[in-house]
DNA sequence: TTGAAAGCGTTACCAT
DNA sequence: ATGGTAACGCTTTCAA
């Protein structure tokens, strides 16, 4: 039985309680609640059995506090002129804003799109001691694959974000599953049409992963639950309005019945000026991704039918919570971090 | 020009600064902090002052620590014996553990389903030096109205909960809009189903007001842009899976020619045996609420076509920030607490 | 290998 | 009406 009094702790136990109930003193349980060396096994233990007789969990609050820790996170995104990227590098903003009053801060970073090399020297240039974690919106090569692993090497946390970066050892993913975003908008467009015929397919990079899964998963369900629909092959937009507003007449010439659209990446302003300025078909099935200024008017006049969406608040909020969580080698929650596949139809838009 | 002196704050500047630059004690700019009395009219002004100059904003992971402050939550749920009930109490389980070492107690009570009167003594027994706040899931009333207003009036902080009282002055409402959701339903049902003919609506209580704004929506889309479908009068199902069972062969052997079955309320495990022992026909479109186990599977045989859902986690977790930030007289993000309006295919359910 | 004591930013009690 | 000072739970020198 060891030394101390054994006065029943009041609420949660405290480092005080711990240093009590093992008979040692607060620097000592400091000690090995944070791992530091020049601690004797036996006292160890001592300190070990008390924590774990008295259930003690630390209070992170109070430990950043005495710490004066501060979250130094950055997130590279695309340089590219669509709105789901000003949607994330916005959020990035006001985030940051309410977060820099809670020892966070956040920084966003342009790289040009589509330029693994670009984000390969970004990403060679953190140092641990600015920054602890970063988020990288970005291809999936073998350039910026190692660019991430060197940088974890480094100490610093990463995590990929929109588009997966699987084959590097990112910490996290913080995305939707695209693969499950692609069958969802096949889903919607098979279930909308009602007589058979072509239906086109705009993506924008292949070098983007997240484009290539939903193509795939958009495949997929039309192949098996929706064989009547022909998918025709991908058209390129490079996530550009105006090369899609190019592009598009032609095809659209070219395929006068055409069923249905599946916008699978971004740039759907030129989609829409193209559908608004041709006068689209009544029948016509188009489907889009991503909740922003643009969808929301075309599924408010009817120009789409559905919108496949993820959050970008929650994207960035999740991405903070993983990246410090990461920093800390603390756990987090699964379930909180999944990133929802959203459909937004006109009906179901949250307000403004 | 203040006495004191005046070396620039490293980092954000604390109390301590301010008492510098306004030339007073630490406790007194306490007391200006947080509009204690016994303070001179111009010392408030000289603390102002170095308030605005400095861009002092409090740290309340400290202010907390020092107050030893602990948010004691209180959910009342109905006692019914459906899924969706099941995981918010499930929820404020999981999150109470989590929040137990946050200095934020969620606890979870239970009264009759569709029974005012508990809910209204429930509410009465609540003193405000044992709880903090409290979110209500309940049927709105003049009895819950004034016994809400009670509540409040005694300093508890009180949100409702999935269902709206915007008759009480509840500080927040918990939940998605009812009536686009309701008329999310009718989209995709209208949408989803290709040839004329009736559709029947489960609804589960008159009293419930989140029941009547679904079926108010739902009629409003349906009427306007679907008028080739006829919506029956509702079927009241109390949210009881077993009730909903006994009731339904009946009906559909009353109108055989039916097109759609709305379930806009709980009870589902009762549509879906119902279903399942008949033998659904290949092309009944069924919309339901509330993602859980039961409409899970549901969606994955093909049984239901679609699911409206609200998040349980979501619900809960908005609950307690609005719950805290009421009871600390403090602003919160309007766009962070927005619950969502969800629409699950069997293609994009969450994992597991 | 261990402990005492001084913070971290805020609050609260006791003086004056 | 104001100030000093000991907490809050934890970390971090500095000594021993």
């Amino acid at each position: 039985m060891p030394e101390g009094d054994l006065s029943p702790p009041t609420g949660k136990p405290t480092i005080n309680d711990l240093a009590r109930v093992a008979g040692v003193s607060l620097a000592t349980v400091d000690r090995v609640l944070n791992g530091r060396p020049g601690v004797r096994r036996t006292t160890i233990e001592k300190v070990n059995k008390a924590i774990a007789d008295l259930g003690y969990i630390r209070d992170t609050a109070a430990a950043n506090l005495a710490r004066r820790r501060v979250y130094r996170l950055l997130f590279i995104l695309p340089d590219a002129a669509n709105e789901f990227v000003d949607a994330l590098a916005a959020q990035v903003d006001v985030q940051g804003a309410q977060l820099s009053h809670q020892r966070t801060t956040l920084a966003a970073r342009s790289v040009p799109p589509f330029d693994p090399q670009a984000i390969v020297d970004m990403l060679d240039g953190l140092s641990p001691d600015e920054t602890d974690g970063v988020a990288v919106f970005g291809p999936e090569t073998p350039a910026v694959r190692d660019a991430v692993n060197r940088a974890r090497a480094r100490g610093i946390a990463v995590v990929s974000l929109v588009a997966d970066l699987p084959s590097s050892e990112r910490d996290h993913f913080v995305g939707i599953d695209n693969y499950a975003a692609g069958r969802t908008a096949a889903r919607l467009m098979g279930r909308f049409i009602h007589e058979p015929g072509p239906v086109l397919v705009i993506t924008g990079s292949r070098l983007a992963r997240d484009h290539l899964e939903r193509r795939a998963g958009f495949d997929a369900v039309m192949t098996t639950d929706f064989p009547h629909l022909e998918v025709l092959p991908s058209v390129e937009g490079r996530d550009d309005p105006d090369l899609i507003q190019q592009l598009l007449p032609d095809i659209l010439r070219a395929v006068p019945q055409v069923r249905g659209i599946y916008s699978s990446a971004a740039g759907n302003a030129g989609l829409l000026r193209c559908l608004e300025r041709e006068g689209r078909r009544g029948d016509l099935v188009v489907i889009a991704h991503e909740l922003t200024p643009v969808s929301r008017r075309a599924l408010t006049t009817g120009v789409f039918d559905a919108v496949i969406s993820q959050n970008a608040g929650h994207l960035v909020r999740s991405a903070v919570r993983l990246l410090k969580a990461t920093a800390d080698r603390v756990p987090f929650d699964e379930t909180q971090e999944r990133i929802r596949i959203d459909i937004y139809l006109q009906d179901n838009m949250p307000p403004e």
